[in-house]
DNA sequence: TAATATAGTGAGTCTGGACTCATTTTGCTA
DNA sequence: TAGCAAAATGAGTCCAGACTCACTATATTA
């Protein structure tokens, strides 16, 4: 790959990331292009279809997500996570739940990441032993999206935050 | 107002439910007219604007569930209202959280009936004093949400609703 | 039942936005 | 630096879907 393309290639997902997360998934390519400083054209020789663009973001965000999840640990790295991840879906109108997108292995690397987050608060005492991933997943997207649409402000974050931990403490 | 054009107003509210529950948001008005029975000018004629449809809609639906709200009560109101409000979403996509669409009355109609549950399940007992209206509402909807867009079982439901029920208990 | 305002109809207009492709530009290699 | 394949360009095509309006049908009322 030319070294032209790969810099316009990461140029668009970036301009995308940031168009789609402040206008929805509904927002046009030519404002990506625009935002990008390429040509539609471009967008269209990188990503065939919108989905294309689509899809590549979202699996882009979940490898970072699983990245800063892996870095983390110890008894309170679920709850850093967690905290984490919420204050950013309100602060920016993060791309969470595009509808009919599936990345099933991104997902499951993020899911693993959060699985050992969960198994060592638990080892450490500070998550009950009977919650299991499934519900901490449901809850962390949940409560993202939750403070994504909603537009929380920081005290809700924390407050609404306080009665998932409480629910999830031994 | 006539007696058909009532008739055909409640009819279209119905079918449009219905399709955007199905398909979103972006489904065609067409396919709304068509499901109704009626031409699509007939829908116009109702709601100048697609939007107005789907503030109707809203409006209606939020209504719907102040009232369900208020009809429940004593230790285990909030507990029951919250249960069914997830199972329902979770089984139909009910349209939840229309972006841009906003309704202050009817959200406002329907905090006031969360909080006065909320009031009671406190004076019983079962709720911690502590927690405040603002934050039930944000988990009301997120978890609506996620159960929404996650597709989630009754057990992962129940799972779920379990870690925030635990949040909340005095 | 006649008069008429109100409501319904649906072919047609118009627009935004996804996607194409002939042409031009550019990075790379020999 | 010449040659060329890869990449970029952006005007143009195409279509779905929101919305209009001239006309027809019907509920209501006197």
């Amino acid at each position: 790959m030319r070294a032209d393309a790969q810099r316009n290639r990461e140029r668009i997902l970036d301009a995308a990331e940031e168009v789609f997360a402040r206008h929805g998934a509904a927002a046009s390519t030519e404002e990506v292009a625009r935002r990008a400083g390429v040509a539609i054209g471009t967008v269209f020789r990188h990503f065939p279809a919108k989905d294309d663009l689509l899809t590549a973001i979202l699996k882009r965000l979940l490898a970072r997500l699983a990245e800063d999840a892996a870095a983390l640990g110890g008894a309170d790295g679920l709850h850093t996570f967690f905290t984490r991840l919420v204050a950013r879906a309100a602060a920016r109108r993060t791309v969470v739940g595009l509808a009919g997108v599936d990345v099933p292995e991104a997902v499951g690397r993020l899911g693993d990441a959060v699985g050992e987050l969960l198994r060592q608060a638990q080892a450490a005492g500070t998550v009950r032993r009977d919650v299991q991933r499934p519900e901490v997943m449901a809850l962390l997207v949940s409560v993202c999206q939750g403070a994504l649409h909603g537009g929380w402000d920081e005290d809700l974050q924390a407050r609404t935050l306080a009665v998932v931990f409480a629910g999830l403490a031994a």
